[in-house]
DNA sequence: CGTCTATTTGAATGTACTCAAAAGCGGTGG
DNA sequence: CCACCGCTTTTGAGTACATTCAAATAGACG
């Protein structure tokens, strides 16, 4: 739990007190790998915090997957469609290995900003920090070339190729399997010469 | 000035001397066809609202344009990346018409938001509306063809088909204008079939 | 050890890309 | 009002790259 607050207090200047009351709605979850905490259709009436292991988020339309985003220690995940507006989610959201969570609660939360008015600089945080991934990864996803598109995310993200799958990568950067793992070997060839 | 009142109406529920308020911190600002209202390094301190034309924001990478969105009459925009960090900004803002906008500058904005807390939620709306909009680009960019995405965004976003050039259109889709050219050629000759 | 899934490899196909050229269109100035 | 210029859009041909389908290999897990 410590590692929560230690991210908090990174995130918003606030004081003990607070920080207590933060840390009283934490709600502990378990969860194995490949398990859905979250399936579409679902209200996503909590944000979570990883404090180990690893999740992603992904659509599904048409019987294809298409991943939006991998999430692993340290990080806070939420989907805002739905837990602000209280919509059923668009999204699943699945383990890829076992992972020790700390859901935040709508209700919870709301009750703690209307305490502590600090807390609302923590979700605004939150959601600027969701259109700079989103920003971020439509920039990339219109112009650069699915080999360049790899190199980026695995820059910019290196955890992601230690421990995700090839085809949850491929996934995410739209592309079939095969031509990753093309594009992988390709790269290892030219790394070489 | 109408537009925007009735607009900021419908989105948040203010009483007349909010709106009043509101009105006092908007600047009026025209600008011609093929403009640049912001660019590259200039720090976004502002929101707009637009009464009249049409604009986008695009990427400049490597000398490519890559084009994040469109906005008309009624809609918002800021680079919030840019508004709410003070960083500045990555995008290029070009009038595709001639224009008439409504600036809301961050120190009035911040102003306001200290007389009327209501108007937090007008940010956080602003917000929500991004992240949905990029969430729905991000899907559409990573699992459908070049051709469903075009017939997505038309069918979304219909005006842009009358007041938009191809090429910036393709540029939004991330294809070449020579491929948008032949998808919509190819469109046509189906529907008559 | 055996089964199931993930990854790699191959071959054929399809689609978008580049480059180049022509046609269309809008605006300007004579 | 017409002629010209620049820019946009279309069309063509050839190339490059991703896709599909199929099969083989490798790895994970019970």
């Amino acid at each position: 739990m410590q590692s929560v607050i230690t991210d908090l207090s990174r995130l918003i200047d606030c004081n003990e007190n607070e920080s207590i009351a933060f840390k009283n709605i934490l709600r502990l979850k378990t969860i194995k790998k490949n398990e859905h905490l979250l399936v579409e259709g679902d209200f996503c009436n909590f944000g979570l915090f990883i404090a180990e292991g690893c999740i992603r988020y992904y659509y599904l339309v048409d019987g294809v997957e298409s991943t939006g985003n991998f999430f692993f220690e340290n990080d806070w995940y939420a989907d805002f469609e739905s837990f602000l507006y209280g919509k059923p989610s668009l999204q699943n959201i699945e383990a890829l290995e076992d992972c020790e969570l700390y859901l935040v609660y709508k209700s919870d939360f709301e009750k703690l900003v209307s305490e502590y008015p600090v807390f609302n600089s923590f979700l605004r945080i939150m959601m600027e920090r969701t259109i700079k991934g989103l920003t971020g990864r439509n920039m990339a996803m219109s112009l650069l070339s699915h080999e360049e598109r790899y190199l980026r995310f695995v820059k910019y993200c290196p955890k992601v190729v230690e421990r995700v799958s090839l085809k949850h990568i491929a996934s995410y950067l739209g592309i079939q399997p095969e031509s990753l793992s093309r594009i992988r070997t390709r790269i290892t060839l030219n790394s070489k010469s």
